[in-house]
RNA sequence: GUGGCCGUAGCUCAGAUGGUUAGAGCGCCAGGUUGUGGCCCUGGAGGUCGGGGGUUCAAGUCCCCUCGGUCACCCCA
């Protein structure tokens, strides 16, 4: 048992198990960049106070910040999320609209780490900045919906709910705070303290007790202003019209104060309900401003790789993900050359564009055909003292074992080729 | 942050009631095959029994502390 491990909450991926992660990321940029987003690429940390914008009331923000002090005395966080880091860019910045983004990398969440939650986990996800035009809420949930079907999950649910803007929001929240207080001491215990900071996490809340006084709350979907009930409307034709199924959830509130209008999320229905939520987004037209940028709309949504990996595990396997890595070829030398022979001829192949690994070591021709058959490699390629005097080089396939054949070295490249096929 | 369960070889795990040099399977290395993988046979390397303290003639085994893992709550990705 070594001395030095990863921190906790954190785990390696080794080159033997990330083909799912790689397969993954690529087929995730495929689908977003075909729709015009580019990728970004922000900080892993940035000053406290970018994150505290996504609300002061959150968990993410009271109890999950991974936080400290810096040696210039900065109090820094390792990102939460990245939405803000991307709208803290786009102010800094200030490129052209609309601005499309997508991004892949890890967060942080300081918590005790269980089954599909870490304290560095990983996300990929879209912000489309510039723009309150409900059809961009239909095609950021759509490429996020195109995106689980591209990897092969199918037993998933889109839940859309929406949480009104500046105009309906207060008056609702005034509405719904009037509400709960007035069955406060049938609320749990959390929230009768917690009430006034966010009446909308109670929404919710899992607790028998809130969900019971819940039901009979006044929702928000009834009390949308009329601009706001006419982007919910359009956004719903649309997803209608991409025939994308939606379930309309009007409790859902989602962990961060900056959405407006439309939120949704993303369920996997082959998961325990405890990491069931593959991702989720919505639309954050005051978080530009809030930060102190430009009056600026922006819709997106992140997706949790972790959990998509498991929803993708529960489906069947990742094999499809993880398609389309592995050697094509690998070069075994007998020796009679010093080495010179099994050197050449990799650094030949790989010029060529050939997917060629070797042994090193001058190892017995039972290691390296050993190391050749793990590898991977389709095709063994054999230099020794006999091909040396001939100037040839044997091929072997190693999946078929058919017996091999000698053919020039001059000729090598486009022999495997037409092996590979 | 709170609680349950668990830490023995690279991996998965045996090691009743404490008792001489801590085992297996898989993996790895070598040989059987002086130029040929997968199967088989033989052999080998590899362990401060998570760490520290205590009880005892004697601790992998019992007690305390600690670190780590895992699962759950809260909440989410």
């Amino acid at each position: 048992m070594s001395e030095l491990r990863h921190p906790p909450g954190t785990f390696d991926v080794l080159p033997a198990d990330s083909a799912p992660w790689e397969g993954l990321i690529r087929a995730f940029a495929r689908v977003v960049e075909a729709a015009g987003y580019g990728l970004i690429l922000t900080p892993t940390f940035e000053d406290l106070a970018v994150f505290k914008r996504v609300g002061e009331s959150t968990d993410v923000v009271r109890k999950e910040m991974y936080d400290f002090e810096d040696k210039g005395g900065r109090h820094i966080a390792l990102r939460p999320e990245m939405t803000a880091s991307v709208a803290r860019a786009f102010i800094q910045h200030r490129p052209p609209l609309p601005w499309k983004s997508w991004y892949a990398g890890s967060n942080f969440r300081y918590e005790r780490p269980q089954a599909g939650r870490f304290r560095e986990f990983h996300q990929v996800g879209i912000e489309a900045f510039g723009s309150a035009d409900p059809d961009l809420d239909v095609e950021v949930m759509s490429l996020g919906w195109e995106f689980y079907t591209a990897a092969g999950i199918t037993r998933r649910e889109l839940l859309l709910n929406s949480l009104g803007d500046g105009t309906c929001r207060p008056a609702y929240r005034a509405l719904l705070l009037a509400y709960l207080e007035s069955h406060r001491d049938e609320l749990c215990e959390e929230h009768q303290i917690r009430l006034e900071e966010n009446p909308l996490r109670v929404l919710d809340c899992k607790k028998p007790a809130c969900q019971k006084v819940v039901a009979g709350a006044p929702r928000q979907l009834d009390h949308l202003c009329d601009d706001c009930a006419a982007h919910f409307a359009r956004v719903k034709n649309g997803l209608g019209a991409l025939q994308i199924p939606y379930t309309v959830d009007s409790k859902l509130v989602r962990g961060l104060d900056y959405y407006t209008r439309t939120t949704f999320e993303y369920a996997g229905l082959g998961l325990e309900s405890a990491q069931n939520a593959l991702g989720g987004g919505g639309r954050y037209d005051g978080l530009v401003s809030a930060m102190g940028g430009p009056d600026t709309p922006g819709v997106g949504f992140a997706l949790g790789v972790e959990r998509i990996l498991l929803a993708v595990e529960a489906e069947g396997g990742t094999d499809r993900l993880a398609a389309g890595r592995g050697l094509d070829v690998f070069v075994v030398d007998f020796g009679g050359s010093g080495g010179d022979a099994g050197r050449d001829l990799t650094a030949l192949l790989r010029a060529a564009g050939l997917r060629a690994d070797r042994a090193f070591d001058g190892r017995s021709p039972k290691a390296q055909f050993k190391a050749a058959d793990r590898s991977g490699a389709r095709l063994a390629l054999v230099v020794g003292p006999d091909e040396a005097a001939g100037g040839t080089v044997a091929i072997k396939d190693l999946q078929t074992s058919a017996d091999q054949v000698s053919v020039p070295v001059a000729d090598v490249v486009a022999e495997v080729r037409q092996r590979l096929g």
